[in-house]
DNA sequence: TTGTACGCGTTATCAG
DNA sequence: CTGATAACGCGTACAA
């Protein structure tokens, strides 16, 4: 006929009942070797395809792991994505991705798509914001895995930890969303901090700088690693700058106003190798050699970052792996997760300020009373390129 | 009942039959006024989503629209693959998604996930080599639209533009596929290279080179532009400079070696914008001041053109719009194209070389001649940022 | 204007 | 081990 080639097509071909292909096609153990056989290769011959939706409709489990992502407009969301993909075609599941630009409309009419489909597991990648999908998503009964979560929060909250005492609040951030029963998968936001602080501190660096973020939870987390590193060195305080963001020319000026007034060597931790690339602006127009005059570590690891003038050192996030553990989480049960990454609190309780940003109110452990709830958090690795190098001493010219 | 909540429960609530909430909800002519609005109040309140694979199975038409990426790890995709996502949610219909990077296995999975969904249409974007995929994908009878193919071309080719006479077989470049049924969307690389040096020779530079792309269909097209518009100046030959790709060192390597024996100002044409970033690299080891000593303009406008130090001045694809008109070419049928960006030649009959690498043998018009084949051409941008500047007489002091 | 009945391609149940 | 047969949720001829 003109249609596609269904399983009647291979039953006929072959004198056998569908039910027969059905089943040699599924492996059934209660079916002979030789009508297997004859079975797949006439399929094969005639290049039979199965029909997804009617299958679909048939046994009501799409294999579908619905997707939504602000925007896959930067080379972030889809490194992750591919990460996503990789894990869910391994256990045999389809993702359907949808970008909801930030835009409510787009976001309610992604969760209709989805349930059109019978989409029943959903990763959010990098969701700001707006809580209103996820919430729905889990009233329509879907389990749902969130990467990195950056939910806004008070600008009080930087200025405590930037000068002054850590209030118990803080201890709340980063706490997995209020009680909702979804996986969150996440960047250890606190440790990057500390490791680009010790890093530059191994170097020989004693005068720091943070060009902090916007004020979300990421950004907050950073500084909070930063002054966490320093606290322990014994160097806290040290000067944090803010700018406006996402706005390049403010980060710019924000540091060179800030160079105009120190002397090199200054150490400084990035909060993305955004901000990261503005130092570098503003230290080559302010005549500061980097890494010589001022050494700068990003975080991210944006692909970009080996492009900047010098290659930027960073904290990477391990996108890949982000977009695979989220995978893992929505479909292999409770119990034998894909050791990768420690489960557990996403900042350990340190030193300074007693931060355990995972739990509210428990001692920090993988969270949740019938398992709904579940935090995995992976770790930044450093890389080392140019834009880091040891603390020298001022040189008489240099001081001028 | 415990499952979703179907036409049947709609219909029965209200008491009239599924074949009516059916007709409801598709605004079908025959139907009262008032029992359409009771049947869409009804669906509204039990909250009642329409089965997508049911309806796919009844109807047979999927408005499924399949999208094969090689990566999406890059920004470039991404926003094409917005543009697209844009352009099939008016029209519709929703993109299914598949990065195959590059691997035969995952184009061959993508193709059969792609048949069992029973797609129809097919865009493919930036797909670079094998064409298998799409050969097997119009062989399978679906429609399908290619945006920014980029294959392999000889090396001969680069050395016959570089400095020799255009043969006619370079005419044949960009030509659409070999007569396979298929739509091409694409930038026009000529008019890139072009509008970027007529940029510089505008500026005042006489001195120039281009730093070449590897050896596919864009960087010869690009290095023809960059020779068109030298021609027409009058300006022609001038230097151009190979590297190994994708090497980052290579690149800067050879520009390093271009500048040593060189004096400034030059202008350099660079094949796309992470090619700049190289030389701007390059150009800082050298102690060259951008722009004051090397102008240099990139192509494509990634996201990070405006992060780069200085900002770098290209020539912008239109990104979302080849995404948009890929799915008009495929959903549209011939006729009323929205209308953007001119349909024609990919590269006008210039002066020099008379290439037209649109057509191989006919005048050059929107060819195929049952409307299978097909190609829309977009003109780029020129974005002007930092890295271009006015050429200065050449001061004392800087020629030693 | 509305209801009845059938079939899209699969899989699962029940006989044989 | 295999074959009928029913049903998944929807759209649409056909009849009323």
């Amino acid at each position: 006929m003109s249609g596609r080639v269904t399983m009647k097509d291979v039953a006929a071909a072959l004198g056998v009942s569908t039910a027969t292909v059905s089943r040699a096609l599924k492996d059934d153990p209660a079916i002979s070797l030789a009508t297997r056989r004859a079975v797949l290769e006439m399929a094969q011959r005639v290049q039979y395809r199965p029909s997804a939706a009617a299958r679909r409709l048939r046994t009501k489990s799409t294999s579908l792991i619905g997707v939504v992502v602000q925007s896959v407009g930067d080379g972030y969301v889809g490194e992750v994505v591919l990460g996503i993909q990789g894990r869910a075609r391994d256990l045999g599941y389809q993702p359907l991705f949808f970008a909801a630009e930030e835009r409510a409309d787009l976001e309610s009419e992604a969760l209709d798509v989805f349930l059109s489909e019978q989409v029943t597991e959903l990763i959010a990648v990098s969701p700001t914001g707006r809580p209103e999908l996820l919430r729905r998503a889990v009233a329509e009964g879907m389990r749902v895995a969130v990467i990195n979560a950056d939910a806004e929060v008070p600008a009080r909250f930087f200025r405590e930890v930037t000068s002054g005492t850590i209030s118990s609040q803080i201890t709340r951030i980063g706490s997995p969303g209020r009680g909702e029963p979804m996986c969150h998968i996440r960047f250890d936001d606190v440790a990057a901090g500390e490791l680009a602080t010790t890093h530059l501190a191994g170097l020989g660096h004693r005068a720091f700088v943070h060009l902090r973020g916007p004020n979300v939870r990421s950004g907050l987390l950073r500084l909070l690693g930063y002054r966490r590193a320093l606290t322990a060195l014994g160097l806290w305080p040290q000067p944090v700058l803010t700018a406006a963001f996402p706005d390049m020319g403010s980060r710019e000026s924000a540091v060179a106003a800030f160079l105009r007034q120190a002397g090199p060597p200054v150490a400084m931790v990035a909060y993305d190798d955004l901000a990261a690339v503005a130092a570098l602006r503003a230290a080559h127009q302010a005549g500061w050699r980097v890494p010589e005059d001022l050494s700068v570590v990003g975080i991210d690891d944006i692909q970009f970052a080996s492009y900047t003038n010098p290659g930027l050192t960073t904290v990477a996030q391990p996108k890949h792996e982000l977009g695979a553990l989220a995978v893992d989480a929505l479909l292999t049960r409770r119990g034998a997760g894909p050791a990768d990454g420690r489960a557990g609190p996403d900042g350990a309780v340190g030193p300074d300020g007693a931060v355990g940003p995972d739990g509210a109110v428990g001692p920090a452990g993988p969270a949740g009373p019938d398992g709904a709830e579940e935090v995995r958090v992976l770790d930044g690795q450093l890389i080392i390129r140019e834009s880091t190098a040891p603390a020298m001493p001022v040189t008489r010219e240099e001081a001028q």
